[in-house]
DNA sequence: TAGCTTTTGAAACTCAATTTCATTAGCGTG
DNA sequence: CACGCTAATGAAATTGAGTTTCAAAAGCTA
């Protein structure tokens, strides 16, 4: 099941209503480049639809992460920031610092080592976040 | 050389002041619980000292990470962090979603694979946030 | 102590996120 | 296809952590 299947089936067993503006926001949303922000989603969606309103862009991304289709992320820059979510492909970020490139990475060794810390702890782990902050190739000079 | 010592030398050679406000919030911050936000250590400090001002607070705290004896956290709940920085001694954190309790937890394995991932796209990292985050064992029932 | 510089604390401001509310739009029913 | 209910929309207002401002106070050096 798709995106769009996941996202129009949510809304009818939540008895939420399948609108024009949220159809624009997700196709908009999956089209896009990933890693935007409510803002930077906002001002694309504004050039062929100016009447959708910021309120709307935000409610809507934050359906997305609820029902399980995006994820949110958080790079410190103080704005949230949003990607499609493949649930067969998690990855962690490399973010750089100085141009705001994001480079993504997966590493099962990682992923194994942190089921272990967490089994260490009796921790019943939900999620997790793991960032590397510094410079991109085009960065360090 | 301890973290007091560190931070006069670091005012020392900025030209910045010794006030018997900064002394205060550094003592009260390393004999405090770790992990705690501007609000909540202002709160702390409000019981024997009700003339400190929260703003002082917060740039004192600036002030300990800048010098190096201080890390500033951010787990999501949209409220920095503070903890006093053991440079031997880098941890990352579990945090439990439901009663809040942080738990530190170090493992050079994943530290090392981080290195590896870095190289791979060579990235030159300067920092990074890793964070499970779940429940702990009191609160998986 | 004088003179200069930095700090302090209350209040104002910033900015992303969230809420409010009057109006508009879905959608199930007849 | 109306009708009537409920949810959604969008402009504006509000929130709240963080940051800045500024006049008064305090630290430092000579
Ligand atoms: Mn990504
Ligand atoms: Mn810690
Ligand atoms: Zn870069
Ligand atoms: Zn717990």
């Amino acid at each position: 099941m798709d995106r769009a299947s996941v996202f129009n089936q949510y809304l009818r067993t939540k008895g939420l209503k399948n609108t024009r503006q949220r159809m624009i926001i997700l196709e908009t949303f999956l089209a896009s480049a990933s890693h935007y922000s409510t803002e930077e989603l906002y001002q694309v969606l504004r050039t062929d639809h100016p009447r959708i309103g910021y309120a709307t862009v935000h409610r809507t991304l934050k359906l997305f992460a609820e029902c399980g289709i995006a994820t949110e992320l958080n790079f410190g820059d103080g704005q949230a920031r949003f990607e499609p979510l493949y649930t067969d492909h998690h990855h962690d970020h490399l973010v750089c610092t100085r141009c705001g490139k994001i480079i993504e990475f997966i590493e099962p060794r990682i992923e194994q080592l942190q089921r272990e810390v967490a089994q260490r702890y009796d921790f019943t782990v939900d999620s997790h976040r793991h960032e590397l902050y510094g410079r991109c190739i085009n960065c360090s000079q």
